[in-house]
DNA sequence: ATAGTTTTTGAGACTCATTCTCAATTATTA
DNA sequence: TAATAATTGAGAATGAGTCTCAAAAACTAT
């Protein structure tokens, strides 16, 4: 916690960009929640305090903390790309329920494993995993 | 292979609707290969024998493919969505290249075998698995 | 068949998330 | 402080996917 602005800004200098204002309100207002997000809720956090702010930088500076390994895109819904935190956050997947939209996080170690061994049988770079599975969850069968 | 016409000739008229020409050629050349394919590849299959069906049409089949189970949409790449087989197919996973956009199919049982267990530790009922990585291929690092 | 009813279609207008352009601004360097 | 390079906001542009509507096709009952 904290160690995001490090993080960013290493990444910035090693790619010769600037931690500008506008980037530093976007880093602090997406790590200043846990949860996944995407532009236009990010557009409206940020603008509650700074209305100087464009949709075209956010936009532009996502891409940007997603290189420096700081969030990724988690999962599209309602024809909008979803982020959520990878930094300081165990990597995990999701059974999204159908019924009632519950997300349930996991975690395997084991699938991460085979996923990078069959990428390299392939000879291919994986920067970003997207592991999950949609059904129903307990409570939906229950009911 | 040809029980496509069935199944969805069931599903059309369990909902009121009707098998019709451009419905017939639309299903048809999804099940004439076994590949992903996206919309705009479809329309371009599809116009090399038939002038007349157009986008719209497509458009508004899919979902019908779908909904009988027929295919489901699989991935999201290059901003398009990208649909498969369901109906006679193997579960597979993908190695989605973010720079060319090539898509590379791999088998894993294991990974399945694992993410059942772990959803029966959540009492969650997989429906649909959903597993994959982004990264870079093997052309796209060399050049 | 024929007329009447309902569904479906093609064409193109429309929507809306995302990307791009460009002149003005800011950060950095000399 | 001037010169250089990166960045910004605003709004135009893009493009996948959706919607509208009058014409065409499928079906139904005569």
């Amino acid at each position: 916690m904290g160690n995001e602005n490090l993080v960013f800004g290493k990444y910035l200098i090693s790619k010769g960009l600037k931690l500008t204002k506008p980037r530093k309100i976007i880093l602090d207002t997406v790590f200043a929640t846990h949860k996944h997000f995407n532009v236009d809720e990010l557009y409206d956090l940020i603008r509650k305090k700074h209305k100087d702010v464009s949709r075209a930088t956010i936009y532009r500076t996502i891409p940007l903390l997603v290189d420096s390994g700081l969030i990724k895109q988690s999962l599209r819904c309602l024809a909008k790309d979803h982020y959520e935190h990878t930094y300081g956050h165990d990597r995990h997947f999701h059974l999204i329920c159908e019924k009632c939209g519950r997300i349930i996080e996991v975690e395997s170690k084991e699938t991460e494993n085979i996923l990078n061994e069959l990428a390299k049988k392939h000879n291919f770079n994986i920067k970003e995993f997207n592991v999950g599975a949609r059904g129903i969850c307990k409570k939906c069968r229950n009911k």
